[in-house]
DNA sequence: TATTAATCATACAGTATGTATAATATTTAA
DNA sequence: TTAAATATTATACATACTGTATGATTAATA
């Protein structure tokens, strides 16, 4: 079964890619359906036929940078290790180099998901994702560790979850700091977040 | 002088009144020009009189935003404390103010400049700006305080940079942690920033 | 009083999204 | 092998938005 399938995915993959780069064009304006079905080599209806709409393949895209950003190690994250502040650290690292293996392109969909609520709705379901995770990396952490009263756990979690995301990531990239550098500044911020003065370095 | 001016500068107000209020659509795709003249009960031939552009119009409306948001008490940080914490303390309360006067308009202005390259200039101009404070604040303290040798001084201006950011803001309110709460966590994780152990708070 | 500034009306060019309809080719299923 | 379903493309069109051109009108200013 799939030699339809594997075409219809072959021609998905081409707009898709076609799609990220023109979405890193200087003016968002250049970011057109016709644009995209052109740098795709197919027609402009073909885009529509398998996206349905702009939004549509907005969305798609990012899903697609997902995939290409290993964010399947993330599970890997929460069963291997058991140390907290491992985990943490782990943590920490996969979303960084989610961050960092498309940049430019993260940047611009998260600004369309201010923008747009449709793509907005997606986004929002994923921070969520990653919150959930902190939470149970909070809990754990809680557990071993000293415990963390309500407030402070609401304030930890919420603060990680800052020093999770994309925007800060990028901000402390700017104009070229080495990935090890930006992940060392984020582990330090958060280990102040949490209460945790390292005895040792967890490597 | 100026009956012609005080009329003029009436209209670009009405006009930028409706241009914020209709930013706070669900979908930008509301924000036409023809909808904020008619918000504005203008023609919408008057709104390219004024602002020339959309573009234009956007621009003009985040400076409009600065001024409501007592931008201009930045000025006293740098000139009546001479404690380079508490100036830091107060260069922190003061963006978040500022963040906090206009939170989901900034947040969509943000966005916009993430995509349009024109808006985005001028919020990089701003960021620097921001930075430029920093800056000082931080030589002021390792003169007073402890010595920061170059690296850690870049890495401690681009956390402060980060930190004071309206990203990070918006993250720690998130669905409606108390204003003052919001500044506490800063300034600690600030703290930990530059390795300032507070000996007293300075309030 | 003559000029200038601000507003508005009408019209238009250009471009984008998204839909309708139908043709074509190729794969799958009966 | 034949019939049906799927993916792609072509043409055309409705709708909407930006930005410009031209000119009229009103009121303030020099």
């Amino acid at each position: 079964m799939g030699q339809r399938q594997a075409a219809r995915d072959k021609t998905r993959v081409r707009i898709l890619s076609a799609a990220r780069k023109l979405l890193l064009a200087k003016n968002f304006s250049e970011f057109t359906m016709e644009a995209v079905a052109r740098a795709a080599d197919v027609s402009r209806l073909t885009v529509y036929y398998q996206f349905d709409s702009k939004t549509g393949l907005l969305e798609a895209l990012y899903d697609f940078i997902a995939r290409r950003g290993n964010m399947q190690q993330l599970a890997e994250v929460f069963d291997k290790g058991n140390d907290p502040v491992r985990m943490l650290h782990d943590f920490i690292l996969v979303f960084a180099q989610f961050w960092a293996s498309d940049r430019q392109v993260i940047r611009r969909l998260h600004a369309l998901g201010a923008i747009d609520d449709e793509i907005g709705e997606g986004l929002r379901a994923r921070n969520e994702r990653r919150r959930r995770g902190l939470l149970v990396i909070l809990e754990r952490y809680s557990a071993v560790y000293h415990p963390l009263i309500p407030p402070q756990l609401a304030n930890a979690i919420d603060t990680l979850h800052m020093l999770t995301s994309f925007e800060t990531f990028d901000a402390l990239t700017g104009m070229g700091r080495p990935f090890e550098e930006v992940v060392e500044i984020i582990r330090k911020q958060a280990h102040h977040a949490i209460g945790f003065t390292p005895p040792f370095v967890p490597r």
